[in-house]
DNA sequence: GATTAGCACTCGGCACCGTTGACTGCTAAG
DNA sequence: CTTAGCAGTCAACGGTGCCGAGTGCTAATC
């Protein structure tokens, strides 16, 4: 383990860190002794970075270039540099503001977050609707699509709505009402390992599997829902310019599935989470830093909004921004917006 | 006019494109004879591509390059030159294969449809699932999610659902499943137009006026469901190598706008239809072509997928692709998928 | 008249190179 | 512990010259 850092080192890691999320060039001393320490020489602090960088905290692209934060470094800022930084009244406002427009709606709810969350960041963005840990029925319904053709849409306990066309042998259509409200105050708030429990000893299986799966696919249904947004930003950043840096990465992020598996963690826990770089268990996104809040109850009905970007980002920006949109979507899952 | 051209430089032209569609650098006059046209001689083939660059058909990006095909030439060699081009037996089998798994579930079709289309054409889809030109009421269900909170869902005539939550004032929920179906009575079959005009002389119009905003937002809701994928090819073009010459085009197509102006024409015609470079009405595309096809019935309910990527794109491959995924689709939602 | 060989010409790309300037690390003095 | 001073390092930059790919033209040939 390491020394303590003393309070001036952690000034200027402080700063170098703020500087350079800025402008994306290596730090040097002199741009640290103008802008933030005028009372002691670059020679000084030179010599704490110097220290800072033994410490792990700092890295040197090359002799005759500043300083660039690690991800060891950041890790340090979030957790004790930082402080708790919170928005302003107005933004909060505004921020709020814009939920009220679509208060309604929760397909825009999750896509009004997205919104907000990228163009103020400018930077790409992952939002997950609320999704039911274990999803449990709500509302059954059978629509007549077509002659032999029956749509099944299955509304669950969270509010989500699925829905799958399925084929029947020729049954007269008067019946399909019956049998939708039969089905419903049988399995009413029944999740789907129950209705599998009591199909099992049911003549007409076909159909409860059928609802069962619907059911299942909001568990591990965030890949359908699973939305990014913002890709283009990720251009935008001078570390991803080139083609061949970015493609992975974008290519990454278009996958449900690794998005999925960044995110896993996510709905045991609550709060905000941050992880930068080489802490992130996805390879290729190992230049990069995710900023993710869950908003719901956790191991109930949650959901995930975040940014990500390069593990240069303004992360004393994206804490309390993520922080305050999913605390709106939890007031507003909680039906109490005011 | 220009003179028509003759078969010889027909060819060449063909060649020049399809040479260039896979390589991506300039096609030199040896080249051609190399790989092509053995029979005469390097002079000939540049004396008839010197033609041909008087006729608009090629570019020359510098003296000591060879030839690119022009916006103009790959309209010519779609429209004269490519014919028209099959998928072959296996692949359409594959296809169809890929199809059959997922018979049931409409939004899973056109997932599939991008998967297909961007895995295979290695670009980006576009895909939009099957909207109603005028959406009737197929379904209504109301479900009181809290006190006070009512979910509204509506299921249209094609299949399409959606939802909205709304406060209502504290009405016994016994109501609630009579007054649905008291809605569902009156208004089945009706479009939002209808319900308007009924709605106006009706003392409950709040919740009536919900219904034809749903309603509605199918007719525009091309914009909620466009779904754009696979955009991480776009970065492993070589013409879109640097960062800023690929952000504006990706955050182009990430705009839903944009998009749906592009695809505006679609909705009346038929087919497959085709857009070069320049001939797009999109600005940040004129680099850009689109190869998009059309399924369900014009007019009614129908929907369109395809590819986009650079102008140098391989058409004899995107053309017989779409069209046949698009061919699917329609009979997917005809409902004869055997 | 169409084709072709031959040749001069053009121009982008690349490697090379010295210069510049931005920073650092170190040392020795304050 | 701080600081001034200085030598050392290295990326970035602009200039230069060469190379080679590919063309356009011309004159000879079929």
């Amino acid at each position: 383990m390491e020394e303590a850092l003393t309070p001036r080192q952690s000034r200027i890691l402080k700063h170098i860190i703020e500087e350079y999320v800025v402008t994306a060039t290596p730090v040097s001393s002199e741009a640290v002794v103008r802008r933030y320490e005028p009372h002691v020489s670059s020679a000084t602090v030179r010599n704490e970075m110097a220290t800072l960088q033994d410490g792990g905290f700092l890295q040197h692209p090359h002799a005759s270039a500043g300083r660039v934060p690690s991800d060891v470094g950041y890790r340090h800022y979030v957790q004790y540099l930082m402080g708790d930084a919170h928005l302003s009244q107005t933004e909060e406002r505004t921020v709020l503001h814009q939920f009220h427009q679509v208060e309604g709606d929760i397909a825009e709810w999750i896509h009004l977050a997205a919104a907000v969350l990228s163009s103020s960041m400018q930077m790409p963005v992952v939002a997950i609707p609320p999704v039911a840990h274990v999803s449990r029925l709500r509302r059954l319904d059978l629509v007549e699509m077509s002659p032999g053709t029956v749509l099944v849409v299955v509304i669950t306990w969270s509010g989500t709505v699925r829905q799958q066309l399925i084929r029947v042998e020729g049954e007269p259509s008067t019946t399909l009402n019956q049998l939708a409200e039969h089905l419903n105050e049988a399995f009413w708030e029944q999740s789907a390992a129950d209705i599998r429990v009591i199909a099992a000893g049911w003549s007409d299986a076909g159909i409860l599997e059928m609802i069962a799966h619907l059911l299942d696919d909001e568990d591990r249904g965030q890949a359908a829902n699973l939305r990014i947004e913002g890709l283009s930003y990720m251009a935008g950043q001078p570390e991803f310019g080139t083609g061949d840096r970015l493609q992975p990465i974008v290519e990454t992020l278009e996958r449900p599935r690794t998005l999925e598996a960044l995110l896993e963690p996510l709905f045991q826990a609550h709060g905000v989470y941050i992880s930068i770089g080489q802490e992130q268990p996805v390879e290729a996104l190992r230049e990069c830093s995710v900023v993710l809040g869950t908003y719901g109850r956790p191991g109930d009905i949650s959901g995930v909004v975040g940014v990500i970007g390069p593990t240069r980002l303004p992360y004393w920006r994206a804490v309390p921004l993520v922080e305050y949109v999913a605390y709106v979507l939890d007031r507003l899952l909680e039906g109490t917006l005011v």
